[in-house]
DNA sequence: GCCAACGTTGGC
DNA sequence: GCCAACGTTGGC
């Protein structure tokens, strides 16, 4: 079956690129989404061996698309922090027994040889109904169409 | 720090 | 089922 292609945000004074290549195998659990969207997106469409696009959202002018990665777990499964209580994206709601949340494992594949910056994303007309250009679209997993993923990867330096 | 856009909650 | 209020995201 044909890979998927998505968009990942991430905060990088929260968890960036950097930090994803430091985890244990270059690979990290995706945890805290709590956005209905996103979590079905990871159930439904995601797959081991996806490629994602990590990107960096409130960075200034850093922000962009930084870096490629793939999905590395045969599926989404529950993300145990939703019934943890001392975490903060405890969620009353979800439990060990009837998890409402899931997430996926990402894992590095290689940087950008130069970052997309959001800016760039937005003048390049090849790039047009791209998600993540639109303005107030806050969702934090997007899908991406191939030829897109290509495109970006293009403009930040990486043959494919 | 501001604020527009958006998703969720809860009263009715 | 509607919608106002609220909290969060994320660009600027």
């Amino acid at each position: 079956m044909a890979r998927n292609y998505w968009l990942m945000k991430s905060e990088p004074d929260a968890f960036s690129f950097e930090d994803l290549k430091n985890c244990p195998n270059k690979t990290e659990h995706w945890d805290g989404i709590r956005n209905y969207q996103a979590r079905n997106l990871m159930r439904d469409d995601m797959k081991k061996g996806d490629w994602v696009l990590f990107y960096h959202s409130n960075a200034g002018k850093e922000t962009g698309v930084v870096g490629l990665a793939e999905i590395a777990s045969k599926e989404a499964y529950p993300d145990h922090t939703s019934w943890d209580k001392k975490s903060k994206y405890y969620d009353e709601k979800s439990s060990k027994e009837n998890p409402r949340w899931l997430m996926v494992d990402v894992k590095y594949k290689r940087p950008l040889k130069c970052p997309v910056t959001l800016q760039q994303l937005k003048e390049e007309t090849a790039l047009e109904g791209m998600l993540v250009i639109k303005r107030g679209q806050r969702l934090s997993i997007q899908p991406v169409e191939k030829q897109h993923f290509d495109h970006v990867s293009e403009m930040g330096g990486v043959k494919l």
